[in-house]
DNA sequence: TTAAATCAAAAACATTCGCTTTTAAGATAT
DNA sequence: ATATCTTAAAAGCGAATGTTTTTGATTTAA
């Protein structure tokens, strides 16, 4: 036999334990006295339990009273916050995230889809760009909330990891090889000076293979073993792989992936987005967990 | 405004969700398809939010839905729990307990308390007896469960303390001083035996100052300084004190507190009970956890 | 002790709620 | 396209729940 308690009923019960009265709880309740008493006397019926002790002034818990009394509490605080997490203005808005178009991938997505689940009412707009766009926006307060990849960091970020840039390939690709080196980047990469820089120093010979503005473009030309390209480790798409390239191509500066707009206070909403991001990003970044991950 | 959910709704919420169709969760239910797709509808505009994704075959839960359906599962839960301790005949029933009448006090009411608390349906019946009454009771099938007061255990038993016997008397008396020593002691008390060859032993010559069944006429005596007792340490009455000899009367013999009835599977009262008592002795007779406590 | 006051339970009544039955509509598979 | 499965909507009915009013019991004060 199933027997359902009501969560009306349960907080009427709870408000009269602690007040120590059906019209004291009545009043507090916002309903007669009467409709108390036969809540009360509903419940006792449905449990075949005695409650209450009902001598003297007031009323009394007895030990089932007690008893039931720890539950009607978790189940009345239970109901509350499901109602708040559904209905409550604080849970619904709209957040605008930045994030740079290459590290979009792993872990963006997986960031989403965990911080709808934990607010669907809250709408994610997401801006992917370069870098320098981003702090722009992010300036200008077009953007809630930004991720960067640079070599610094400004006085309001947070750094998230560091990682170092590397080489990447078609996988069993030998472009690497060649000389001059083809290199495939966006036209505002960042980290173009950076890579060029290297490779002047180590005196290896280089030419643009492709300039375009489209990832996808690039994806292709290194994908079909015609250009190497850099990024940071833990973001290749699923069909490039990182370069083994033995020490042939130069070591390329650690990058870090910054966040900016955590630090001023901008709610629940925002701390959660941030630290959905920060975990996002050490999982991404370190060995350690990805490998512990595995096991 | 306060918003309650109702049990049986969230109960139906549930099934839907994991049974994927309204049609098959009312079957289950015992429900009509019409009831359970009113009590849905009814949840939604409770909360003024979608909870299912109707489009296709069958139904899929929303975001909010998935958000829902976790706390609709812990509400559940907690109310079945909350209806089982109190009304299913597992909770209710009668345990007879023996427990010798000098170690009554001070743990016995304590775990009585505690034990009516987590169980309020169940009666204690509490035979205060001797050792070796108790015994013969809980041979007979009598008590369910009985304390013991010996040097040795029995096969069948568990030992939940060994505290040294020590001697009793008046807050700041000087009867222990006196030659013949005056003992007050029961007339089936165990410990005598022990006490007597003890005496013997270090040559001190002693006499029966009273000799009753009654533990009040030797609390009083003891109290008026008139003779001193013995008991197992931690076990002391309030008005009564430990014997701070320094050597003047022997040392005596150990005792366990032995707990008989707790090994044959009675069920989670009987081994609730045990537990408490377990916990009660240890606390009572272990001089560091009292520490503990008082820190 | 009597009278007033406080508080809980009971009776009568009205409203709302929730379930069943029935009917209609939409989607899927053969 | 038809048959089948599934959900949605409408109508009817009974039960549940709350309000008002009354009764009874216990406490407090005179």
């Amino acid at each position: 036999m199933l027997r359902n308690l009501d969560v009306t009923t349960l907080r009427s019960f709870v408000a009269v334990a602690e007040s120590g009265g059906v019209t004291r709880a009545a009043g507090f309740l916002h309903l007669t006295q009467s409709a108390v008493s036969m809540q009360l006397k509903r419940l006792e019926e449905l449990l075949d339990v005695k409650l209450f002790d009902r001598s003297g002034r007031g009323i009394a818990l007895t030990a089932e009273g007690e008893q039931l009394l720890f539950y009607a509490r978790r189940m009345v605080v239970l109901n509350d916050e499901a109602v708040t997490r559904l209905t409550d203005q604080a849970f619904e808005g709209e957040i605008t995230l930045g994030v740079p178009h290459d590290i979009v991938y792993p872990a963006i997505p997986m960031v989403l889809k965990q911080f709808h689940a934990a607010f669907p009412r809250v709408k994610v707009q997401l801006i992917s760009s370069y870098t320098r766009a981003l702090k722009a926006e992010f300036g200008r307060g077009a953007c809630d909330m930004i991720l960067t990849t640079e070599t610094g960091i400004d006085d309001n970020g947070e750094e998230l990891c560091v990682r170092p840039l590397c080489w990447i390939g078609a996988p069993g690709g030998s472009a690497w090889r060649q000389r001059p080196l083809r290199l495939a980047f966006g036209r505002h990469c960042t980290f173009r000076p950076h890579v060029v820089e290297a490779l002047d120093q180590a005196r290896i010979d280089w030419e643009l293979a492709v300039e375009t503005d489209s990832d996808r473009t690039i994806e292709a030309t290194v994908s079909a073993d015609l250009a190497v390209h850099t990024m940071i480790e833990g973001t290749e798409p699923p069909h490039l792989d990182r370069i083994d390239h033995g020490g042939a191509l130069p070591e390329l500066p650690f990058q870090r992936i910054n966040l900016y707009g955590a630090a001023t206070l901008r709610g629940e909403l925002h701390d959660s987005l941030a630290e959905y991001l920060r975990r996002a990003f050490v999982r991404v970044g370190s060995n350690k967990v990805r490998v512990l991950a595995a096991s």
